[in-house]
DNA sequence: TGAGGAAAAGAAAACGTTTACATAATAGGC
DNA sequence: GCCTATTATGTAAACGTTTTCTTTTCCTCA
């Protein structure tokens, strides 16, 4: 629990440079009121004594930090990560970094980890919330620039960007896409209806159906929440394996379900397009690669990493910022995976 | 730049209570010396203020704080994030977290970043470094302590444990399957081989070739430095394209260049086992999903990032610890883009 | 040459904790 | 009830910076 030695400090520098504190900090912040001959001095001082400045403390004096709160229900989501990744290049430039926490939409754990990060007093959050801590966040808020990743805060009081898709309406568009080829049993395999991504994504495909004849209410047979999780989107094949129908093609709204989904079809041997047609909101790793490739609606992840990163370290230098809302349009990718409906 | 508002620190509370800081601090702490009665007192102030403690001056007058710095090439690299998902997962119920930062292999970036991480005091690093600043970490090391990642730092100084894989027998052995089937003419994308891990991979498949009689030397027309990235493997076909005389088969030495080589297939049609047979250090996501499987050596990185994330806290408790080395077993899975030569 | 002002440098307080040390309160033993 | 040993609490210094306020030094110009 103890550092090994002790690092050298601004006195040191100041003693060996023969000027005082106040003067290295001076140099350090290249602040102006000093001259050329001792700015060398303290420079060389520094550099012999290979001296580096302690954050912390300065922190403590400045009441800020140089990171950046990235918190996400799952980082190793391919889907996160490659935000993350773009996020980390863009405030890298301003000597930035980040701190990465996952939540796996834990409202626990999502709480701890916010209370840890706002005890460390990150200059920043990027935030792809639970949905079960409003109450702390609106807090949290009022202290710390936010920037939203997909999921939205339901609060008047929220100051802060949103990063994230047109939910709604690019889910409409990809049930579309299956209706227009006569597919009308779709099963759909939603998330969590509590988080406002969730929500908008099932809406859009049930107002799709309703455009198109469909009434999707609570005795709609061929939907499954799976959690926009692996494991969900693999349950939701084996229940539909069990139907007394069969639905003539699936609809998974995120990334990790359609693994799920994806890899149940190849282990009950159900063939795509032929057994069903498959459309995904979200692409998945290699897909390119892949045998069986649905349609997917893809998002620039880096695009959407580098807006989220410009837009904190924008709100951390001017937080009082209108709010602001930044939705990505996503790309089509026809797979091979859809086919017409022959009756 | 300027925190938004106040927050509420020791000393209001300390007020609010009718004590003094100190005995604040110490029911934080939970030191023994504290009667049960002013504890209730000032846990009901702390409450009733909200009061979070301010790690940042904590951590200035105990010189450590609960960060982890997890440094990799590139933390997008599903072989990394999912090694530090479960680093997270071992370091948050110590309350720690992590920052996590990609030095894309850039000399100067692993520097800055190192620096960053040092002045801000982290509690250890896990570290997959670049190689290029050796002189940097064996002084940095003196204050933290580290976990190595995959590539060994070439000093006697250097303290701290590694975790990683058994490259030159897995190389070998992978070669070793193609060898066995016949194959001689293997083409090897390789890594950087001033890397530990680039090269004792490489020499794991030199030595494999040379048990079968054959040589690789200078003059070996099969071989190709792809950087352990994408467009390196990418690359390596593009060239093996155009060699005079087509190889057999390809040994693809890591996850990125795996997938390189992956595309490049497709893309110039060239056909596993048909054309080629394939084999690759590392698995890659999704690989049950894809058209073309390698024959791959996959490791368990959550088993990888389990024992580097306990190594590091082990070493946090007690930074004497003895160097220590984990060497992860791989599993070999075979695909389907392997085959017996018929000459 | 000397006064006045600008520029450079220093002294010291402050940021919010922890902790060694000092003091006050309590309890136990007679 | 008094003394002592113990426990509980308080005081103040320290962690390594930044920054305000002073003081000193250096010019410029009459």
């Amino acid at each position: 629990m103890k550092i090994h030695g002790d690092r050298v400090t601004m006195q040191e520098v100041a003693k060996d440079a023969n000027v005082s504190v106040a003067t290295v900090s001076r140099v350090i912040n290249n602040s102006y009121n000093v001259s050329e001959k001792t700015r060398e001095k303290v420079l060389k001082s520094m550099e012999k004594l290979s001296y580096l400045p302690n954050s912390i403390a300065r922190s403590l004096k400045v009441r800020t930090t140089n990171t950046i709160g990235f918190v996400v229900s799952d980082i190793s989501n391919t889907y996160h990560i490659s935000i993350a990744r773009a996020v980390e290049d863009v405030i890298a430039k301003h000597n930035f970094n980040m701190t990465v926490c996952s939540t796996g939409n834990d409202k626990e754990r999502e709480l701890s980890y916010l209370k840890l990060l706002m005890s460390q007093n990150i200059a920043g959050l990027i935030l792809n919330t639970t949905g079960k801590n409003d109450d702390f966040i609106i807090e949290m808020n009022k202290y710390i620039p936010m920037v939203l990743l997909n999921r939205k805060i339901n609060s008047p009081e929220f100051v802060g960007d949103l990063v994230g898709t047109d939910n709604f309406n690019c889910s409409y568009q990809l049930t579309e896409i299956l209706l227009k080829m006569g597919h009308r049993k779709i099963f759909v395999v939603h998330g969590p209806l509590e988080l406002s991504n969730g929500l908008e994504r099932f809406q859009g495909f049930v107002q799709a159906m309703k455009d198109y004849g469909m009434d999707v209410g609570d005795d709609y047979p061929f939907k499954f929440n799976g959690e926009f999780t692996l494991n969900g989107g693999y349950k939701a094949i084996e229940y539909m394996r069990n139907l007394p129908e069969r639905p003539t093609a699936v609809f998974s709204q995120n990334n990790m379900s359609t693994i799920g989904v994806l890899r149940a079809c190849k282990d009950f041997n159900i063939n795509a397009p032929e057994d069903v047609s498959l459309v995904a909101y979200d692409t998945v790793d290699n897909l390119n690669l892949m045998a069986t490739r649905p349609t997917v609606a893809s998002y620039n992840t880096q695009s959407m990493g580098y807006k989220a990163g410009k837009a904190i370290l924008e709100r951390i230098e001017n937080p009082k910022l209108p709010n602001r809302e930044f939705i990505e349009i996503p790309e089509i990718i026809t797979g091979n995976a859809v086919g017409v409906l022959v009756k």
